[in-house]
DNA sequence: ACCTGAACACCGTTCAAGT
DNA sequence: ACCTGAACACCGTTCAAGT
């Protein structure tokens, strides 16, 4: 009856936030400031302590350890995903809108992409999220099981796209990169693949950026008709 | 000229193979073994060290540092890959059996789903399978950019559908993991959300394997009608 | 109720020294 | 060419002790 079931913060029963002292929200949104600015080698206890001018210890009276922390702080994330009113735009309009902002917010914050793989989203604005998405599917028509299906494709494409190019930018934004070199390396890597370096070659090196654009967009517009198509047949 | 273009194996000269001691291969392949018996907590240059009986420090000298030795962990994983042949099958059935072998590859070691989002995939096993999952869309009919959006776009898919599956697993996987408690917790988390409820208690959590296989199923369906149909137009 | 510092059991990595 | 141990600068977490 009282085994932990899982071990997550939302499945607890909450502390009751009582007012002095430092608090829960205070901490989260510290924690949150040094992952944006440095990723994950930038959230340390110790450190996180040293910015709230507090003892790394003191924090393991609002938190019972780092995990715990990194699951308020992605329950945050969640909170900035933009889940726009189907009965306003339509559907498509209102998926195409959810899937760009998902993408907008997981590259604001690299480091809530390692999480997704590392603890479900179980906190209340991740489920207020998922909750707003699953109405956006309602409306296009879908019923039963098929609604969280189609929630479940959309939101695999927007992820799937966006943790890889996370991986990219991690690897490029380092002081000394080069484009030109990079471009080089990734040929002589590919040397014995005739095919792909035929994809290499195709001069989009030159704007990565403006390259993933299109390939987001491409994949966009290929995920929606196919779950339209699921609506007629 | 010579400035390092990007923090990777792939990017450098390989060191000579010679033969006497350990080998890289040896090293990499133990490593292996141990993230996928504990994960990466299993996997420290200490524990990997004792395992091969040598010093900690010894694997310095075959390898860079531990990221490199992941790099060379995570190319192995893209080796399991299936990637079958276009011109037997299909393009369709191609794509399919590549997207669901790509699916159980990462399932079977989910310690490389953390790898996604931090290194590109540019060892020779991943440039491999990618040039053959070129082929198949080019059999598809596909052209020139719209070869590696259609490629994007479908492995975008399976990765945004098996790393959520995996923090599920490890969540999930606990010793004291009751399922019924979890059910509970979740519809109490979920309980401000009358539509979310609505799905959970969709008694889908009585098999979540099914489910699971049956969303991939619809997911898939949809991506390739979806690109199917940027085919015709 | 809240905060502290000391202490424990770990990390990755460098480097001078050995063979 | 290969391997070693000592050492450095870190980690997360526990816990007895303070206020």
């Amino acid at each position: 009856m009282t085994g932990k079931p899982l071990a997550s913060v939302w499945l607890r029963e909450p502390r009751k936030a009582t007012s002095p002292g430092r608090s829960r929200e205070e901490i989260v949104s510290a924690a949150i400031q040094l992952l944006d600015e440095e990723g994950h080698s930038g959230l340390s206890m110790r450190k996180l302590g040293a910015k709230l001018s507090a003892g790394a210890t003191s924090l393991y009276w609002y938190v019972a350890n780092k995990d715990e922390l990194l699951e308020l702080a992605y329950d945050e994330v969640w909170g900035e995903m933009p889940v726009p009113d189907p009965g306003q735009v339509g559907w498509r309009a209102s998926a195409s809108a959810m899937a760009r902002g998902m993408r907008q917010v997981i590259l604001r914050h690299p480091w809530s992409a390692d999480l997704i793989g590392r603890m479900p989203a179980l906190g209340p604005q991740a489920l207020g999220v998922t909750d707003k998405m699953r109405k956006t599917f309602k409306a296009a028509g879908f019923r039963g099981l098929e609604i969280d299906y189609a929630n479940s494709t959309l939101t695999a494409f927007v992820f799937g796209m966006t943790i890889p190019e996370i991986a990219w930018d991690a690897a490029t934004n380092t002081p000394d990169y080069d484009a030109e070199e990079m471009r080089a390396s990734v040929v002589r890597a590919a040397a014995q693949f005739p095919d792909l370096l035929e994809s290499v070659n195709l001069d989009t090196y030159d704007d990565p950026q403006a390259m993933r654009e299109m390939c987001f967009d491409f994949g966009l517009a290929s995920v929606l008709d196919g779950l339209e198509r699921r609506l007629v047949t």
